[in-house]
DNA sequence: TAACGTTTGTTATAATATAACATTTTATAA
DNA sequence: TTATAAAATGTTATATTATAACAAACGTTA
């Protein structure tokens, strides 16, 4: 298997590094803001960065929360079949990685034949911690 | 059954209207754009009919384009459970009403147990015209 | 009427994201 | 190695999407 990691760019590895060692999802400009030291001037630098990122599969965004996480599941080489759990309290984000969910979904067909070459699905709730308050 | 349409103001039935009448989904800022002959000026007028539309399950947002449709989904009263199929090339949207899928997800548990009130799944590729092509 | 919740109007500003252009670095291959 | 193409960078400016804060008006119900 050919590390990937390798090949990144200079930005690419450091806007990788932070969300990696964030516990939640990240904003773009709080990455912008963490990085400033680091010779990162610019959002475009950011964003073309977390762009790469998403296409190799290494991070994932978010929709409704215009958040980057960190892709936890091993075999997820690209973005196209993604699903996460989001907590409406605490704003936890979690991956969901279940191969039933990702099997029943991949060959989802619906009524017009339109063939899908990716999905993005999002639940809300809250989670254990958020319920027992 | 209850007509809600009669419960809603006046700039919530002028921004409902639009995204009615649309032939896709609805960007805030065009909806802003069309309606300022009508006496609305402002953005925060429009998010706020947008935000009571979606609440009231007139309305959804289509996440992954910052854009807003009209609900086809005579059972739908409130957006929490939600699928689309997007059109990577001419971006079309449309909401897919299926039972059996929407009876697959709400009663989705993942290994943590957390229980979900809602969730939105949005299915990408190409349409029927767009693949022909 | 009084009280309450909802909606409106308005100004300002925050947050998210891309355009356009010049340059540099890296990979590929003649 | 040198040429060439592809990918990444740096930079400035701007576009797009969304909310804060406050005052006033409206609609419902007690
Ligand atoms: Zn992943
Ligand atoms: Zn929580
Ligand atoms: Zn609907
Ligand atoms: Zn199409």
């Amino acid at each position: 298997m050919v590390h990937k990691l390798e090949n990144l760019s200079k930005n690419q590895q450091i806007v990788l590094n932070i969300i990696e060692k964030a516990k939640g999802p990240v904003k773009a400009y709080s990455i912008l803001n963490d990085v400033q030291k680091k010779g990162i001037n610019a959002p475009l630098q950011v964003y073309r960065a977390l762009d790469k990122l998403i296409k190799i599969g290494k991070i994932h965004k978010v929709e409704s929360r215009n958040a980057f996480i960190a892709c936890k599941n091993t075999n997820c080489e690209v973005s196209n079949a993604t699903a996460f759990s989001i907590c409406q309290a605490c704003e936890k984000v979690t991956e969901i990685v279940n191969s039933k969910l990702s099997k029943y979904l991949k060959s989802f067909q619906d009524s017009t034949g339109m063939k899908y070459k990716k999905y993005n699905l999002e639940f809300f709730g809250l989670c254990q911690k958020c319920k027992s308050k």
